[in-house]
Parts: C-alpha cells; structure tokens; sequence
RNA sequence: CGGGGUGUAGCGCAGUUGGUAGCGCGCUACGUUCGGGACGUAGAGGCCGCAAGUUCGAGUCUUGUCACCCCGACCA
C-alpha cells in the first residue's frame, strides 16, 4: 500500500497540506494567499451551507446580499472597527485599464482615479448598517434578521489553505434588535446554533466561552465564541458571534421610534463561520491514510466498488447492486457506484480511502456466490463480510455508528488534553511537552493576558460558559484570579 | 519587512571539474492483467524563471531581476 502522506508525528502541517492536497480538496492559486476550492473541497462546504441555512431559516432567519464594496469613509466610522480592520484591506483606488502607451500591456489609466477609494469588505457590518437605517424607523421594523452568504478579503501577510486565505467564504448574521436582552439573546442563541452544527455534523466537540477584551471581535462589546482542538493540541476558533451593542447604531445613526414614541439606538449582533471550518474538519479527524469524513458531510456516503475482469462479471455484480443503490438512494444516503473499467479496484479503494468517504462496499464475483458483500468503514479500517439480504439497513445504521464514533473519538482526545497548571513552570511544560489546552488562573487584566501571549505564545482562547468559580492566584503575577480560563496555542 | 530555501517536461526531482537534456509518476497506443495504488513493449512531451556578463562553449560560473515556498513579525 503505497501512501504518500507525510505522518502526523512527523511533520503535522506537512500532514495537513498533504491532506488538503491528495484528498484533491483545495490548491494554491496564481494569486498571492487566494485559494482554488477544488470540486471535492466545494462538495464538503455546500454540505455545511445547506445544512447552516437550514438552521439559520428554523431560527426565523433570511437571507440578503449586500455589496462586495465599501466606501473608505464608511469603514472608519467606527473607530475600534476600522483599528482592527486598516491592516489588512485590499483598496480599488481607480475603475479603469489603458494600452501602454510605453509600449505592451496595459496600465491603470491616471485619470481613472477614485474620488474616493472602496475596500474589498473584510465583513460588512459598515455596509449593512449604512443599509439598516433605511429599512428601520419603528419598533414594528424589528427585529432585523438577516443572513448573508459572501466572500470577503482580508490581506493576511501568511496564508494557509483553508485556515488563513487572502479570500474566504462564510456567511456573516447581522441582526437588529429593539433592546438589549434581545440582542445579547441573539448572538447567544446563535453561538448555539454553531456549536449543535459542529457537534451534530461535523463531530466536532466545542467549547462555548466568552472572549476576553483582547480578543474580541473589533467594534464588538462582547464576543462569543467555539474553540475546538485540533489532533496536535491547538485551539482554532470555529465560530462566533458577537453582541455589538449599540456601537454600529450610533456609528450609522440607526434609530427606531420605540412604543412610548421614543427615539432609540438599535441594538446590533452579527456572527459567522467560514470555510476555515474545512481546515477543522480536516485537522480533528482525518488519520495518515488521508481525509476522515463525518458521514453527515461527505458529498458521497457510500462507495460501491466491483470487482470484474470483464463485462459479463460486472453485469452480473450490477444486478445484485442496482436494487441496494435504490434501497439506499430512497433512504436518502449518497451512493456512488464506481464502474470504471481504466481504474483497478485496488486503486480506487486507496482513491476513496484518501478521499475520506466514510463507507465502501467491494463485490466480486467470489461474493456474489456467497450473496456477501465486503463493507469497510473509514474511521477504523476494519472490513468485515456482510450479507446482501438487508445491506442497506445495516449501511444506513453503520453511517450513524461512524458519525457517533468520529464525535466520540474526538470528544475523548480533546478531553485528555486539557489540563490545570498552577504555576507557571507547569503551564508552559503543558504547552511544550504535551500539547492541548490549558485550564488556568489569570488576573483578569489585559496587560497579564499580553505578557503571558508574549512568553509562551499561547492566549486565553475563552472563558467557557459557566465556568466554576474556584478561585487562585494567577500564573504569571501572583495576584487573585476568580475562575480558571482556557489557554491554548492558536490557528 | 527580517532569516532561510527553491525555480529544469503536466507533477515530483537528478544533473559531477562548464562540453549541447535525464529519472520517477502521469499521459498516448497495443498486449497481458484485474479481491489494496499491476506489468511489458513502443511513443509524445523542454527558450533549464527572466535579463545581462565571462567563455570557443553556460542548466552549471558572475551580477542583476522576478516568482514561489518555509520560519518569524501580523492574524477581527
């Protein structure tokens, strides 16, 4: 068995690109940190866009679209927003191209300039609020409850597929609400909604938290989050969603005339999650012989592979086969029946093993005596030999059992993998030598928080929801901590 | 923007003291195969990143330049 994947152990972002790569998933593009989504990666994230609209709509939500552009001005009306944003925008400063009048090629025409310049959105809470005050004037307008399916940019200096790209996919929720219960609910609810998606799809255990003012969302009061663990210990945020306050209403004056016949400033949430949710899925489950899908996500469920040297066989496997791909097809499970003749059966199994499908089924002539068929499953590798009376039943249960058993195999690395430290020797020997999370006291104070990011690299990746009181002294001063919070070197 | 590395066939790479281009995979055709990435035979495929220089002669040496990758800085 020839496998050219880089082990885990030896090298886990090698491993990782590996991944990416012979699971055909996504590639590098000739544009500096873009990514090309390959068919494979594509299939996988419609799977998750279906599945979150779907909640998104059961939660009374619907979807817009709003422009890719946004005029200078509109990105600094916020101040704390366009701080966390300036760093990182791409800048259409002119609308025209012109023949070289130097000789080949063409160049931005000089006359063409901008009056004034538009940023690619890196998120569109400006855009949308500017949008927002026209649509509301009374409380009967609210509450606003819009969803958005888009691409932004964010010109990072160091990419990775998937995890850190120039260009992105996500969705980004931006509501409006008459109080502010109502909307610190909102962007509760909706964290919820993220963690149920990444634990009953992608079987990816999160923790729920709260971040801490360093690494809030830019313009946000509070910033809620899901922190999930990848297969080498570090953390990567899959989610979140942010309560804004009343910052983008007073920003875009968006006001609504209340029942006592008052004006008042709305009360803002947004949220979203992106393709970075593959790299996720990828890192948790996926092993050294390639991609582990959840069966929930995978574009194909079951694989069917036969085993002929010539058509009378096939036909003859085909004849067993189509009624079981019916029986399946009608229970709504994703079967592919690969009958290609110019690949050997040998290199499809290793094809759909790297690819990640989560169930293949091998006939052969030798079964089709014994009315048998050999079923592998993806998680374990273990084979077995099934009978053909009822296969379905038994592949549409064995999708369940692999769904489950990803979420508990992930579920049980993650919680052996958090740790408490008291001092501040144990915390980055945690770190160092151990890898995964790190329950521990700190101060509270932002200036700590720092010092403790500049020392170990690691930060304070939430402070999970009703998290124990237990108080203790913090690991790098000393002084009185209330409750421990996760650390954990970050994606 | 620092530090390191790489540019040679679609992909991955080799190429010695300078002498005129190679290997593996893939691709095409035919045959034998077909239960974990088959094998044989015959083919197709190159401005050696780009530009100058040294030389009778440069993939190889010198200078410049461009691009990409890795490690940092950055990362709501």
């Amino acid at each position: 068995m020839a496998k050219n994947i880089t082990s885990r152990e030896d090298n886990y972002s090698q491993w990782y690109n590996d991944i990416v790569k012979q699971a055909d998933l996504a590639e590098n593009s000739a544009v500096r940190g873009c990514m090309v989504i390959k068919p494979h990666g594509y299939a996988i994230w419609e799977k998750m866009h279906d599945a979150l609209d779907k909640m998104f709509k059961d939660t009374g939500h619907v979807n817009a679209y709003f422009p890719l552009f946004i005029p200078k001005s509109f990105l600094s009306r916020e101040a704390a927003h366009v701080d966390g944003f300036a760093k990182e925008c791409a800048v259409v400063t002119h609308y025209r191209l012109i023949n070289n009048p130097q000789g080949k090629g063409v160049v931005v025409d000089p006359e063409a300039k901008l009056e004034e310049e538009l940023i690619v959105r890196p998120t569109s809470e400006t855009i949308i609020w500017d949008t927002y005050k026209n649509w509301i004037q009374s409380y009967r307008d609210l509450p606003v409850l819009c969803n958005q399916w888009a691409n932004v940019v964010r010109w990072e200096m160091r990419t990775r597929l998937f995890l850190r790209t120039a260009e992105f996919l996500w969705q980004e929720g931006h509501t409006a609400h008459a109080t502010r219960e109502e909307a610190v609910a909102e962007a509760e609810r909706m964290l919820e909604v993220y963690a149920d998606f990444a634990e009953n799809y992608m079987a990816l255990p999160v923790i729920k938290g709260i971040k801490t003012p360093n690494e809030r969302f830019a313009g946000a009061e509070d910033t809620f989050c899901i922190e999930a663990m990848m297969q080498d210990g570090k953390a990567l945020q899959a989610g979140t969603s942010h309560f804004l306050g009343q910052n983008f209403a007073k920003a875009f004056d968006v006001k609504f005339l209340n029942k006592e016949n008052q004006l008042e400033y709305v009360w803002a949430t947004s949220w979203g999650v992106s393709t970075r949710l593959l790299g996720a899925l990828i890192m948790a489950h996926s092993d050294d012989n390639g991609l582990v899908l959840p069966p929930k996500l995978a574009p194909i469920q079951v694989v069917i592979i036969p085993v002929f040297k010539d058509e009378i066989q096939l036909k003859a496997i085909s004849e067993q086969v189509l009624p079981l791909i019916q029986k399946l097809r009608d229970n709504h499970i994703l079967v592919k029946y690969d009958t290609d003749d110019s690949k050997r059966s040998g290199w499809k199994f290793n094809e759909y093993e790297v690819k990640g499908v989560p169930v293949r089924v091998a006939i052969g002539p030798r079964d089709l005596e014994n009315k048998q068929a050999e079923v592998a499953r993806r998680d374990t590798l273990e084979k077995s030999i099934l009978p053909l009376e009822n296969l379905d039943q038994t592949i549409a249960q064995l999708l369940d059992n692999i769904q489950q058993n990803l979420y508990r195999k992930a579920l049980a690395f993650r919680d052996s993998h958090i740790r408490e430290a008291n001092t501040w020797d144990e915390f980055i020997d945690i770190l160092d030598h151990q890898s995964g999370f790190v329950q521990a006291h700190w101060d509270g104070t932002p200036e700590t928080e720092d010092m403790i990011k500049e020392k170990s690299k690691a930060t304070i990746r939430c402070i999970p929801f009703q998290n124990p009181l237990t108080p203790g002294k913090c690991i790098l001063t000393g002084k009185p901590s209330k409750q421990r919070v996760i650390f954990a070197r970050a994606y």
